[in-house]
DNA sequence: AATAAGATGCATCAGCAATGCACCTTATGG
DNA sequence: CCATAAGGTGCATTGCTGATGCATCTTATT
């Protein structure tokens, strides 16, 4: 029962790039804030684009940043887009594949476990990229990432210029 | 986003328990039914005899029933022991331990995913193992697994006597 | 004793998430 | 136009760990 790492650092270039407002946020940057694998980034991003939550740039003072506000980014959308394998049991994915159980079209446990799962997933879905942006520990997270403070954007969300 | 095989063949077994009623059943008679890994049973066994699901009896004529009436086995229960790592994120688990996320302390995404994973609980504590039994589709279930009509003890569970 | 069960520990396999690397494409700037 | 700075793409490699197999011990029945 585990998110993979994917996940939650697409998660976290969200945050990211809420945090920054409308400033670009190049993917190197991201990862040396995070200290996390620069490679594994890329594609984390790319998908990212590729589902509509960032709109990246190439080429020279390019980067990436969100497509949408952050309040209509849905947390469950994103969970939903990155995490690839959401079968929590062999039954849940198409019949034929992975063994298959004996119990197949007989199970209950089959409907509870997608009843939980969409009780959680329902959760999420509840919350948008703005809300775990407005936590009160705001500048603890930016001073770790070592973003300044009074830069994101977040309290004044009309920059006059987006030049980087 | 997937729970263990272990955790599924957990569940199986007690549910074919609970089939069998008062009846034990060996190891190796419900990893054939199942047509699972008899090795990997032994040790989902094991545990779920130290766990006090079910009660084990060594030597000839053993094998194992449900220690308790499935009424009283509730599947969040089973889940929560069964399934060794319950850590959605790195971040769930003590510090210190695998990288450690730059953000920790200081993201709300870590409680509103242990929101959700309550959620996900709850679903599956409201249900105990008698719901999976009762399920219309019994009768399927009892085929596919190679046991016959009537023999369950689910509708008669007032037997008169436990004896083997 | 012989046998049929579970208990236990260790070795091995296999899948896949995670990571790294090479190279391509696109854009900006001078 | 060329140099450079970004992202895009595909493939190779690594490493973890769930899953599996095997050997051996213990316990109980007959
Ligand atoms: S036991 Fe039920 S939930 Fe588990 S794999 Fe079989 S059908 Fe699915
Ligand atoms: S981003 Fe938040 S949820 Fe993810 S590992 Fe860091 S602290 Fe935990």
């Amino acid at each position: 029962m585990r998110l993979t790492l994917y996940t939650d650092y697409a998660l976290r270039t969200l945050i990211y790039l809420g945090l920054k407002g409308d400033r670009r946020a190049s993917i190197r940057e991201i990862a040396e804030a995070h200290r996390i694998s620069e490679n594994h980034l890329v594609k984390v991003v790319h998908r990212l684009g590729r589902g509509g939550f960032v709109e990246t740039m190439r080429g020279r003072g390019g980067g990436l940043r969100l497509a949408r506000p952050a309040a209509e980014i849905r947390v469950g959308d994103v969970v939903r887009f990155t995490e690839e394998d959401m079968a929590l049991v062999a039954c849940f994915q198409p019949p034929g594949e992975s063994g298959g159980c004996a119990l197949i079209d007989a199970c209950r446990l089959q409907s509870l476990l997608g009843e939980a799962l969409a009780a959680f997933m329902a959760v999420l879905d509840r919350r948008t990229l703005a809300d775990l942006l407005a936590a009160p520990e705001r500048e603890a997270v930016l001073a770790r990432l070592g973003l300044g403070p009074g830069t994101t954007g977040v309290e004044a969300p009309r920059a006059p210029g987006n030049g980087e």
